[in-house]
DNA sequence: TATCACATACCCATAAATAGCGAGGGTGTG
DNA sequence: CACACCCTCGCTATTTATGGGTATGTGATA
């Protein structure tokens, strides 16, 4: 059965944006597909933009080279409002609706929009399960009205398809990349979480109504699963893969 | 201009979801949303889990009072796979596509059915900026056939749902506390990047060149800006929420 | 201009985690 | 009936982490 597509119930626009999407099988592919969605909603520009708050994020971009290499070389994602943002909600945003008050902020947005990027937009925000944050984002030279407009007739396709696109990425990340695919004992997860909570080995033991020593033994054992080199690294590890919960 | 509402662009049954969600304002509502949705969408049972590394989940289910609190007194949250591939996935998931090969999670969905749980089954999870997780889900009984095209027919409601609702439910849990979102120092992120990785003190510090004192104050500030307890649990934190990537 | 967050550096005593050895009983599957 | 995996308990020695201090310079921000 697997998981559930959304292309049997998607009105057309939808439905070739999925069914584009579904034939993309590289980052090149991707960006021919980010590239032509500029005709498909008829806006300027599109970005797709991967962001994990640490390093530099990866994003496909319309824009001119020009202005893609600045934002890049000048690490604007650390300043730009719509990236900020993204971090702190879930919901799609306009861009008009972000705070542009800051003083890199505004000279962002100038160089932005002599860089050719739209005076509207619109991001979906999507999370995946570490902690990873997909932005997907439509930008446009418009009209206020027709922008609000244009915001209401396409969110729910926005929205499914910031998903969709967040998925097929994710799943081109990790081709060939053998994931972590590890059980925990009930023990061990206990053990990794009452760790994860900040309690000693001595606390968790006596938490779970055993000795130290027999503690140990799981934390180690889950060490070794996991591949972890300490206990951090396992707790690390097990938070990142989703099988415990801090 | 705020935030877009998702009330404009949607059809009926959507629409009476928004109008009944914008009319909570306490759990108490929320609680009475849920049970309309049975309704509503014409299934049996419909549930707003809300998992966050706090431990206890906080749920608000319409199954009956002795399958809900068995399922809280038994911990079940920590076998059922429902549960559990949310914090895996983000794409909404038939019930049906999870491995319930386990034993435990044999012997709940026994006792699950017994206790009033329909055979089918979608869940959509939502993720929150903070790493928080919710998961809305519906339940019936009947058969694959009719499952499956009912899922299709209300994908794209039930993700929007899930997401207005995740969001509602949020403004109704931090009314009037105002959340502490907290940002690490570059540092900071690669002092438990690093740490999490499993390498040691003295290897990080070498790593970063910088003194292990050095580190270790990084490391007190983050555990500080964390409110963790010690290095596992900042690290664990700051894994959970997103703000680093092992 | 004053303050605050950040990055950098050091000492010392104690608490905690790890590595290296052991052992036995239970449960489920091929 | 093995075999694998889970759960339980023990010792010793060494390495690492933590918490208590103190201090300087820089850059941004208010």
């Amino acid at each position: 059965m697997g998981e559930i597509t959304l292309r049997n119930f998607v009105q057309t626009k939808l439905q070739i944006f999925c069914d584009r999407l579904a034939s993309c099988n590289t980052f090149e592919d991707l960006h021919d597909f980010i590239e032509g969605l500029r005709g498909l909603f008829e806006v300027e520009h599109a970005v797709y933009h991967a962001a994990n708050r640490k390093g530099e994020p990866f994003a496909i971009v319309t824009y001119s080279n020009d202005w893609a290499n600045y934002y890049e070389k000048e690490k604007l994602y650390r300043v730009d409002p719509v990236v900020l943002n993204a971090f702190q909600r879930f919901h799609p945003y306009d861009w008009k609706s972000l705070s542009w008050d800051s003083k890199p902020a505004r000279l962002m947005l100038v160089d932005a929009i002599d860089g050719g990027v739209g005076n509207q937009g619109i991001s979906i925000p999507v999370r995946g399960p570490n902690g990873e944050l997909s932005l997907f984002s439509l930008s446009h030279t418009a009209s206020d009205e027709y922008w609000l407009r244009f915001c209401e007739d396409h969110m729910q396709m926005l929205l499914l398809g910031a998903h969709y696109l967040h998925q097929k990425a994710r799943s081109i990340e990790h081709q060939g990349v053998n994931r972590l695919y590890t059980t925990l004992s009930p023990r061990e997860v206990d053990a990794l979480t009452y760790l994860g909570t900040g309690r000693s080995r001595s606390q968790v033991a006596e938490h779970l109504n055993i000795s130290e020593h027999t503690l140990r033994v799981y934390i180690e054992s889950a060490r070794f699963k996991l591949g972890a080199l300490n206990t951090v690294n396992a707790v690390a590890r097990a938070v990142s893969n989703g099988l415990i919960n801090i």
